[in-house]
DNA sequence: GTCCCGTCTG
DNA sequence: CAGACGGGAC
């Protein structure tokens, strides 16, 4: 049996005996649904996504209504999820979604690509998902199974060669459930202990977070959760992180638009 | 302390 | 291309 086919076979026995399609955004095909657990899921592990995907989705069920919320809504159910960034992309995203795409969820990566905070992966995720389209697309769990299975004896992978194994093992007939599979067993993979991605070309080491801007920016944003309006005074003696970054902090997220400052006040910003 | 993990900006 | 961007588990 080719190498392929014995990895179909592998994904196959995994997939019946340890598929996690209790996942809620796995027992939905709505595009929209699909988008939102998407854009969770960057930079995000599943545990830490699994309790905020479906208030968010009962709060904000259609992309009309999130279209209409104000942003600091959304940011206050974002919470907890990091790089904030991405609840002002996806807020910016309904609202283009709404007006520019008639309310529709294209079913072409093209189209998909344009949206803010909508990358390859993304896109890619939302096409085979939502529509069971058979497009080729890498997360970091796919990485992880290919370079295990298929690059066991190479030192440094580029995601190039990643993508014609995947067009030679996709199951073109039913690519959303074996993208499941390959997930599923790419998660199941050693992580922490021998990480087969560190041989990817595209892993890089993290910065430190303690002491770092990015720790104050997540605080204030935090802060703005919990109390609608704080004085700059009052920020500065509340926040987690080096105070040293707070000025430079409240500059950059007014300018990224995720808050608005009032006088000497600061809140989150409506997204208007 | 070390690690995970996509997209955007410069 | 490199660097910025969260929050938590281990």
């Amino acid at each position: 049996m080719s190498k392929e086919r014995q990895f179909n076979k592998l994904l196959k026995q995994f997939y019946t005996s340890s598929n996690r399609n209790y996942l809620p955004w796995r027992k939905t095909h709505d595009p929209y649904k699909i988008l939102i657990s998407e854009v969770m899921l960057q930079q995000t592990q599943v545990s830490r996504v699994e309790s905020k995907f479906e208030p968010f989705v009962e709060r904000f069920p259609t992309v009309e209504i999130l279209a209409k919320a104000d942003l600091a809504e959304v940011l206050s159910r974002w919470s907890g999820l990091g790089y904030n960034r991405r609840a002002k992309y996806l807020h910016q995203c309904a609202r283009k979604i709404v007006g520019k795409h008639n309310s529709q969820i294209s079913k072409h990566i093209s189209e998909l690509i344009v949206l803010p905070g909508v990358g390859e992966a993304t896109a890619g995720a939302i096409v085979v998902y939502a529509y069971n389209v058979a497009e080729i697309f890498i997360e970091t769990n796919i990485r992880r199974a290919i370079i295990d299975y298929f690059f066991s004896d190479k030192n440094a992978v580029h995601d190039k060669h990643i993508k014609l194994i995947l067009k030679d093992v996709i199951d073109r007939n039913n690519p959303r459930e074996w993208y499941w599979s390959l997930v599923d067993y790419g998660a199941s993979l050693g992580k922490v202990k021998n990480n087969p991605n560190k041989k990817s070309v595209h892993y890089t080491k993290q910065t430190l977070f303690l002491g770092s801007k990015r720790q104050v920016r997540g605080s204030v944003i935090k802060l703005l959760v919990q109390d609608i309006i704080i004085s700059e005074d009052n920020l500065k003696r509340s926040i987690e992180g080096d105070q040293k970054y707070l000025k430079e902090v409240l500059k950059e997220l007014v300018s990224e638009g995720l808050i608005d400052k009032s006088g000497q006040k600061y809140r989150l910003s409506t997204g208007r």
